[in-house]
DNA sequence: CGAATTTATGACCAATTGGTAATTAACAAT
DNA sequence: ATTGTTAATTACCAATTGGTCATAAATTCG
């Protein structure tokens, strides 16, 4: 019945859909950081006025969290996805490293890791998704890693969360590394380097 | 015939003493960040009201460089100590290694880490002084790996500059990994997975 | 001693901060 | 058309921000 452009409740409608918004909050905390982003950087940058926003997403912090939740969620749907293009399981695994390289170099690092430097020892909420965004990644890889290893693509010297592990720190670091280059030769020969040193 | 505690000039003398005193900002800058930090947070840190720190150090941003400049240097004493003794390459990589993230743990991340990922794209003048000093620590692993090969103590398969780039990376994504997780283990195993693979 | 010079202190400042509240506008239901 | 409800806008607020300035205190030099 309900067509989709149809608002369920009664009232003024939202003029501004809320996952643009968010979009251009992440955006703009994702480059300036939660202490370097002010509400007027968010009015500017949504278009709304802060009324508005805190209305509909409350306070700044709790803009924020919601802003690196929808981070994560968008940026774990481009890397699941590239990871089921092949067959092999290697392959997958450099194409879900490519998407995440690819996502740190334009937007200049990763919003995860940015908070996590930023805010982590200081805000239990922002820990906890940070925690939570990590182990969810961990089992990713060491699932990718796993199968490789079964199927003989890779060495079974390590264990594969381990090898995992290894993995997750090179990534962190390349995300904070690239914030500091405009050379990006570093990120794909280090993760190179990385994947060839399992041969 | 000067006698060290006396000082130079004409006028009421200092009431502390600069380096302890740029000890106290660093810290502060160290954990709260730039932006995260006030100049009520340093005064409170250094016991000094804020006409004496920019009489002394200059704005908030130079009391920043000078602080950060400070930090460089006093880490890159420890790292240099600690990187001269033993006889064995290896074995000075190691305890070099092992330098850099006791000071990491203590300090719950690097500061140059920290200032790269919060500052690096906004600030030119923090930018470079982290390009140097990524430099500097460059040269200084490269040099110890092309060492290590010649003693062959490691492979030769690939070129120092590239391993040291390859732990540079992984020593960036340690120092911010480590601001989400009191569990420190994860450190030193990852950084033995990546030497040994240079077996 | 008194002048010159430097440092320490606290008052002061404009601008910005995050956040609130009152008012107006736009819709659905009756 | 009126009412109820929600959203947008504007004005407003206390607190804090980084930063300055005038004054008082401590020292050296003559």
């Amino acid at each position: 019945m309900n067509s989709t452009n149809q608002h369920k409740s009664v009232g003024r409608p939202r003029g501004f859909e809320e996952d643009r918004v968010l979009d251009a909050v992440m955006n703009t905390f994702w480059n300036q950081g939660y202490e370097g982003t002010s509400l007027k950087d968010l009015c500017s940058a949504t278009g709304l006025h802060k009324g508005s926003l805190y209305q509909a997403f409350g306070d700044k912090h709790q803009l924020f969290l919601k802003s690196l939740k929808y981070y994560m969620e968008q940026s774990f749907k481009g890397v699941a996805a590239s990871a089921y293009l092949h067959d092999s399981p290697m392959d997958n695994l450099r194409s879900l490293l490519n998407e995440i390289t690819t996502k740190c170099i334009k937007g200049e690092g990763c919003m995860v890791v940015n908070s996590l430097v930023e805010m982590a020892p200081h805000d239990q909420e922002v820990k906890q998704m940070i925690d939570q965004s990590y182990a969810m990644q961990q089992r990713f890889l060491t699932d990718l890693i796993d199968r490789a290893q079964r199927d003989g693509e890779i060495t079974i010297k390590q264990e594969p969360d381990r090898l995992a592990a290894v993995l997750m720190v090179t990534l962190a670091g390349l995300a904070a590394t690239i914030k500091g280059f405009s050379n990006t030769d570093h990120i794909s020969y280090v993760l190179e380097d990385v994947l060839s040193s399992w041969a």
